[in-house]
DNA sequence: CATTATGTTGCGAAA
DNA sequence: GTTTCGCAACATAAT
């Protein structure tokens, strides 16, 4: 029994013992393998297994009370846990041959009142549906039909969890920069308040703000917003570790994964599999392609609310009119940047520069012709 | 060994 | 309005 689709050790294995470190190179180590069915398993648990209290209620999941939760207090439980919810999520995505033979990634919104991808990653991340499974199924669909390829079809998505996965596995300290082989070592600097800004939802970057607070009230996050707030903790504005921004995603992802969540954090921070640091996302300009108006700021950020198009991502450029207006003053209502984007994120390239030179140095130093 | 093609998903100014 | 280029050159895999 595994949580993959392919084997992980025998990828390694083929690859001479070292983990594919790009995506189409691991589509070409597993492009011949045959992807076994899954195991069905229709049967309840047998008698001679059962203990003889089986049937007793002591062995059943505590509830939210008994854990001294008040459900009350809680917000809308958008995505409630367990197999038979994982398996009608999936059987809903499946059944709209044309929405995945059609899908691309990239094209999807990170900003969409509702998601605009699956969100079945709460249930393949805790088990609750089999990546073997959703892969039967995504072949079933797909099928005689056209659709688009990897690494933007949904399939693509489902492999670029394997290709995690692989590099997880034979990857020495694969959550942290230090004595990992494929993380670019970088000089992060603390910046606790910073830190503190950015978890709670108060940079003062309404739509990184927005994306924050969603992942704090839901616990799932558009991919693409993962990408807005972990570039600007990282290399776009912060200049704050990767690991600590991992650990906020530990804390409030439901779809949390060791591999998934460290390999694509270091994606971001340009530290492995990812190089261009020159692209940073604007926490202004990135939002407004597939939100103009702004309404998921306004849904996560309500206090601006009221605010016009044209200052939703900007509040700080409304005059002090304006925002009296809209009922919330810029650094009463709603906090100042914390810091400047246009500013800090040309500093920032240029550090990146400087951390690849060292790198390249220490690399060459590492390996001298022999 | 050197060279070259490729790479999920940036942005903003210039042409 | 659309395409191209700068950022300043990235790393990896293939040849
Ligand atoms: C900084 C950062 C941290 C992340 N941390 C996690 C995490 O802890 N757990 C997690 O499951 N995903 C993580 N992801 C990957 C990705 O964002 C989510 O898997 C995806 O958004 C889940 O939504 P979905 O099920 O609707 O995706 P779909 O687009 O519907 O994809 C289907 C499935 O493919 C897999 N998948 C999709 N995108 C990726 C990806 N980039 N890498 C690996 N597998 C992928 C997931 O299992 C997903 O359920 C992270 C991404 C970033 C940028």
């Amino acid at each position: 029994m595994q949580h993959t689709v392919y084997d992980f050790n025998s990828v390694v294995k083929k690859n001479n013992g070292s983990i594919p470190l790009t995506y189409q190179k691991f589509l070409s180590l597993v492009s011949d393998v045959q992807v076994k069915d899954i195991i069905q398993i229709s049967k309840g648990v047998s008698d001679e297994c059962k203990a003889s209290d089986y049937d007793s209620q002591g062995y059943d999941i505590p509830s939210l009370e008994e854990f001294g939760v008040n459900e009350s207090e809680l917000s809308e439980c958008k995505y409630p846990g367990g197999e038979s919810e994982g398996l009608k999520r999936l059987d809903v995505y499946m059944a709209k041959k044309q929405w995945v033979c059609n899908f691309e990634k990239p094209k999807s919104s990170p900003n969409s009142i509702e998601p605009s991808t699956t969100v079945l990653s709460p249930y393949i991340s805790h088990g609750c549906l089999s990546a073997k499974l959703f892969y039967h199924k995504l072949k079933q669909v797909e099928n005689g039909s056209k659709h688009t390829l990897p690494p933007v079809s949904l399939m693509g998505q489902l492999m670029w969890r394997e290709f995690y996965y692989t590099a997880g596995s034979g990857t020495e300290n694969f959550d942290k920069m230090v004595g990992n082989s494929v993380c670019t070592q970088i000089p992060w600097k603390k910046n606790d308040a910073h830190l503190k800004a950015w978890a709670e939802g108060k940079t003062g970057y309404p739509f990184v703000d927005a994306i924050m607070r969603q992942l704090k009230q839901e616990g799932w996050i558009h991919h693409l917003a993962r990408h807005m707030v972990a570039c600007f903790l990282t290399r776009g504005d912060l200049w704050i570790s990767w690991e600590e921004g991992a650990k906020v995603f530990e804390d409030f992802l439901l779809d949390y994964d060791w591999s998934l969540n460290a390999g694509n954090w270091m994606w971001l921070s340009a530290s492995a599999f990812f190089y261009k640091y020159y692209r940073v996302y604007s926490p202004v300009a990135f939002g407004k392609k597939t939100d103009k108006d702004g309404l998921y700021i306004r849904k996560y950020v309500p206090e601006l609310k009221k605010y016009p198009s044209e200052f939703i991502y900007e509040p700080w450029k409304a005059p002090k009119g304006v925002q009296k207006t809209a009922g919330c003053v810029i650094g009463e209502g709603y906090p100042n940047r914390i810091v400047d984007h246009d500013k800090v994120h040309k500093d920032n390239i240029q550090k990146m520069n400087s951390a690849y030179k060292v790198n390249k140095e220490k690399k060459a130093m590492k390996r001298p012709r022999q």
